[in-house]
DNA sequence: AAATGCTGCAACCGCAAGGTT
DNA sequence: TAACCTTGCGGTTGCAGCATT
């Protein structure tokens, strides 16, 4: 429990890395994989503390990063699960195992909080600023709805965080099985570990990452949904010879579907136009995710072209989202909350977040 | 061309959790 | 059981580069 010893006596260096610094971290690593981080300056040359080595390493050296330009889907996922988890970075970068989490952060401080005021969204709660809501409104009823079905949200998101830590903690218990004996060389992405087949270890320049997409058009089952998770499967597969594993699956399936369950009641309501017929089982999955495909994405094309009419000097006119009225806005924050269910709801079964 | 302000990002810092001795 | 060690996480800072005045 005690504090780490401050890494900054003795005149290590500190500051931004030189190539050169760089080329003997990387080497070394090729060469004798991680260790233990603290010793590792030492042993690589090195006048840094094993905590600088660290972060180069998982921000910056590690083969397996994406960098540039975040897609549209990335974005989406983002403030998708920021709105789920917060400013659990280390949890969001989970579902983009090629970026890190100090990416996601830096990108949701610079860009996406930013974005979400414009759009009248508090980039905290992701609710609607109570002003906005507000001004916007074209009657009462719809702002008394609004309200209600944010508070709703709330307490599902609740349920579900509270869920997650049950559950992981059981996953965690789960997993110290399996790392009794780690085959290979592990890289570890910040939130996971990795294992490498020795030639990408070798290689340590091209790492055919596994592909991971997220489920843009989402039929609802986690079968359908196109999504290819293979850092989900490789826990699945450490899990594999656990005795928990079944508890485990149990219990994740069970919390998606009470999550899932409950925002779907929440969706109904905010949408109204739901049937009887539309909530039979087999039709609950694609309802839910023809109507949530829209949503997310026509909000963020939306403040796309909010922002390329801004950049051309054409400003909205001040409405929150761009919207001409309140309907629309109404619409927009629908919309929005349709969308976070949706990435729920297409959320793999095996995924290790759900 | 210089000064100033803004933005984005790499890196640092402190804390906490979990493991080890 | 307590002290210590290691690692991971999230918040924050500092600086380089760009834009604006």
């Amino acid at each position: 429990m005690g504090r780490s010893p401050c890494c900054d006596k003795l005149g290590l260096k500190k500051g931004p890395w030189t190539p050169e610094e760089d080329q003997k971290l990387l080497a070394y690593i090729e060469e004798h994989g991680r260790g233990s981080w603290r010793s590792l300056p030492a042993k690589a040359g090195l006048q840094r503390c094993g905590k600088s080595c660290r972060l180069r390493w998982t921000n910056y050296l590690r083969p397996d990063i994406k960098r540039g330009k975040f897609s549209l889907q990335e974005e989406q996922t983002i403030i998708q699960l920021h709105a789920l988890l917060g400013n659990r970075w280390s949890a969001i970068a989970t579902h983009l195992p090629k970026r890190t989490d100090n990416e996601i952060k830096n990108y949701w401080n610079t860009h996406l909080k930013k974005r979400l005021a414009k759009m009248g969204i508090d980039p905290i709660t992701h609710k609607p600023k109570n002003d906005a809501l507000l001004s916007a409104a074209d009657g009462q009823s719809k702002n008394a709805a609004n309200l209600s079905h944010m508070a709703q949200w709330e307490s599902a998101r609740l349920e579900a965080e509270a869920r997650l830590v049950r559950e992981s903690k059981i996953r965690s218990h789960s997993l110290q099985h399996q790392q009794l004996n780690p085959p290979g060389f592990a890289l570890e992405s910040p939130t996971s570990t990795l294992t490498v087949p020795e030639p990408i270890v070798q290689g340590l320049g091209v790492s055919p990452m596994p592909m991971i997409e997220f489920g843009g058009t989402s039929s609802g089952s986690s079968e359908t949904a196109g999504v290819v998770k293979e850092e989900g499967e490789q826990e699945w597969k450490e899990l594999g010879s656990s005795s928990n594993l079944a508890d485990y699956k149990e219990g994740m399936g069970n919390s998606l579907s009470s999550f899932t369950s409950s925002l779907l009641a929440m969706t109904i309501s905010m949408d109204g136009g739901w049937t009887p017929e539309s909530l039979r089982p087999n039709n609950i999955n694609d309802n839910v995710g023809t109507i949530m495909e829209e949503g997310f994405t026509n909000l963020l094309l939306n403040d796309s072209m909010d922002r390329s009419l801004s950049d051309s000097g054409k400003e909205s006119d001040g409405n929150s989202g761009g919207s001409g009225d309140g309907s629309d806005y109404y619409e927009d924050n629908k919309n929005y909350w349709n969308s976070i269910l949706n990435l729920v709801n297409s959320s793999p079964s095996d995924s290790p977040m759900f």
